[in-house]
DNA sequence: TATTGTTATACTCTATAACTATA
DNA sequence: TATAGTTATAGAGTATAACAATA
């Protein structure tokens, strides 16, 4: 039966399908990225890292929409990997500057060439007009939600 | 700068938009859902009981991703909410069939308004033709992936 | 006294493993 | 002996609160 009614039930809202793809999408890239001993989180905070300098730390945290308390386990594990360098802040020395490595710069754009691979496999069925029809669409979601697009 | 190299870096791809778009509307839908004592999970498995029937709570495990020992503390949740019945199958009474109430269905369909509600919210920038070849690009990639799309 | 980064602690979510009832 | 559901336990992830250094 599954009868269509006046208005669309869950499964056909943005919200249901970006909600379900993303966890699956995120966790199918978790998997690759796993390799490299990096998280999503890890990733967004070199994404953020490769875009924009910030101040510090808690600039960053906010920036991330997490808790700076969370910045710090982030940091300190890409420091680890040698992907970041804290820098006292020459003016202000309670401040911790976060930059990329080279190391950093290379990890990120490993991540990246993952991404896109998986891009590839989730779009096999379109084609290249479609395939960017729909990224520029998520952009434009993306910004409106103050997300990075590029 | 951002300079543009030979490829895409990862705030262009598909992976990291439907991950980030994902996670920042997913809470979203969360606060909406929060008043009436529900969440994502909660949704999907009543969405899940919405279009199929399950033999046991085992095969709703297997169809949501979660482990058995889940669907209990869900179920139980639900039934605490009269969302949901459970009923010891006839013929083998280890089974447990879930269905939904009158109530489960009515918590769907006010569910299904707050996504469509926040739907409205997030593509107040689109044309309702725009709106829709998103919704069914996603929707093919949602049914690649085994998810639910009607 | 206020702020940055850090550490300590607690809470949420979910999985794994042990257990009970039924087959 | 094997399977469905349940309960007990443990781990990951993240936030809140306390703390130390600097302003």
């Amino acid at each position: 039966m599954n009868e269509v009614k006046g208005s669309a039930g869950l499964p056909q809202t943005l919200v249901f399908r970006l909600g379900t793809l993303g966890a699956v999408i995120g966790d199918r890239f978790a998997e690759r990225i796993e390799p490299y001993d990096l998280k999503p989180k890890h990733v967004g905070l070199l994404t953020a890292l490769g875009q924009d300098s910030f101040a510090s730390q808690q600039d960053l945290a906010a920036r991330l929409g997490v808790a700076p308390s969370l910045v710090v386990s982030l940091a300190d594990h890409l420091e680890s990997l040698g992907a970041v360098q804290r820098v006292r802040g020459p003016d202000d020395r309670r401040r911790q500057v976060l930059t990329l490595t080279e190391r950093g710069h290379q990890l990120l754009g490993d991540c990246a060439a993952e991404a896109r691979a998986l891009d590839t496999e989730i779009t096999a069925h379109l084609s290249a007009d479609q395939r960017d029809a729909l990224l520029e669409a998520l952009g434009g979601l993306a910004a409106r939600a103050g997300l990075p697009t590029n």
